[in-house]
DNA sequence: GGAATAGTGTCTATGAGACACTATGAT
DNA sequence: ATCATAGTGTCTCATAGACACTATTCC
């Protein structure tokens, strides 16, 4: 962050009224979180892309399904990563120690930077978090005026979900079988925006290996890529690519241990590398003409 | 928007009282505008990126250039979108119609859809605008906590901006003899935010024509992605990759009344095409190596 | 005519995808 | 042996960029 003068003047008083509490009329700010994660099925056991929900127990939209969310604690001084991380731990029941965490720390940027913000810290591992945007229309909550601020986060996948404090059942939802209208206020909005921003972000960043674990093998991550991308990849020429992009994962010279459960080759084992963008990036297929 | 059910339950009064005002700590909402336009350099006349810059008189940060920006006028059920207008408009004295505006009304998405929120409407002719992040970390106001929605702002060449209600001094500067610490706040950050955001959408979406007239050569559009970029690009390759991308320009079977000043072909005129991402996408140079 | 600007032809290197093939391991 | 899974070879087509060239217009 680049160095700004100091805001303090000689009249300290003078200004530090200047913002006139009747002059603006104050909003609440609450986060909410898209979290994915990659995890079996249960009835198939197919693995799927799955999103945190919670069903709403109050009024309104009750019984309804819900993304994790709260209020900013503005009156602790609290960040709005370090909110969306507090109530993605308070939901999943995962560690609640609170500590400070996602990446660019001060700005709350947009997240377009990739800032790895990921790496290993409890209370969650290996998380990715980033700023989605930012839901403000008037009326979206019937309540009163709430301005929320969105965040996308990606984890490997994670332990069933366990209510924390908020005594709302949490549970991990595939996403392709949730019915938008299920969701309460606007976050099928919000859903749909997280999703289509993880579909992209998989093309030219390597945060598809957000979704594994430290060392993983081609074909985890290919199904990492099926599973957000909803369509099967060629195994071949997906291979093939991967390790053709620099710096996109790194070779451990280890393999698993056995081949697969029904016979086949050991699998090389790599783990991600240095690099923050894919060069060149990995394009979807499908959508051909343009739209 | 999908379908969401009714919020109303049978016991309004109940669910109404539910956020009660202690429970959580109210916070001032803002909209910071990241304002680009193409215009000529005042000094050299070459044609150049500025941003819109307004001089602070009031302390915090006296005398320091700022972003456009204020409050979200909450009390009267401002969307987020209509205040980035708002302020916009008033900043750049132009035509200070209150009206509504900004694409997907309600949600006010991260604008990644690029749902040519621009057309035309007064009260800024072809503006498109898009929301860029939100930053709100303690302390980023001396003041008190304050949580500021940034969006981004392309528009064609504007006229020189004249100052609003708000009686601050905005022009048009140059991004790249602006210098960072010169900025208030954290706008250092939300500009630099705002220009790599702006740098990555003319790769893949046609947004390089909202800094055009509704009608422009191949010639003028290279010089939107010289500015934007920041480095010449080669003029052949730039016209055939334009014209091969289906969707991006459409031609108008006319062209420019005359040729250059100092002589040269007459140049076609395009207008933008009905494509809303570019396929395949124009990359920037440079940037060869990962990272 | 000469210079400037618009626009095209052509060659090369690289990457994406189709498809067939080899390599290794479980049963 | 047979099947399943991992990984490679090779061909074709599309595209990016270098470079040279043609086309048109102003002076």
């Amino acid at each position: 962050m680049p160095a700004v003068g100091s805001p303090h003047g000689p009249n300290e008083q003078a200004w530090l009224a200047a913002y006139d509490p009747r002059a603006f009329a104050p909003v609440a700010v609450t986060v909410d979180v898209v979290a994915l994660t990659i995890r079996h099925r249960d009835d198939t056991g197919a693995k799927a892309l799955h999103v945190l929900t919670i069903r709403r127990g109050g009024m309104p939209y009750a019984g309804h399904l819900a993304l994790p969310g709260g209020f900013v604690r503005a009156a602790e001084d609290e960040d709005l990563d370090d909110a969306a991380v507090r109530e993605l731990a308070e939901e999943t029941g995962l560690a609640a120690h609170g500590g400070g965490e996602a990446g660019q720390s001060r700005g709350s940027g947009s997240g377009a930077a990739n800032g790895r913000a990921t790496a290993a810290r409890p209370p969650i591992p290996r998380l990715h978090l980033e700023q989605l945007g930012t839901y403000g229309a008037p009326g979206r909550d019937p309540r009163m005026r709430v301005v929320s601020v969105a965040y996308l986060a990606f984890a490997p996948d994670l332990p069933d979900a366990t209510a924390g404090g908020d005594a709302a059942a949490a549970s991990w939802t595939p996403v392709d079988t949730l019915d938008p209208g299920e969701l309460a206020f606007d976050h099928a909005r919000i859903l749909s925006d997280g999703l289509e921003r993880a579909r992209a972000k998989l093309e030219y960043t390597p945060l598809a290996t957000a979704f594994t674990g430290p060392e993983f093998t081609v074909t985890e991550l290919r199904e990492v890529y099926e599973a957000v991308w909803g369509e099967p990849l060629h195994p071949g020429n997906f291979h093939r690519k991967v390790l053709s992009v620099p710096g996109f994962v790194e070779d451990t010279d280890t393999t698993t241990a056995r081949g697969g459960a029904r016979g086949g080759r050991r699998a090389r084992l790599y783990r991600a590398g240095g690099a923050r963008l894919l060069h060149p990036a990995l394009l979807r297929p499908s959508r051909e003409g343009n739209q």
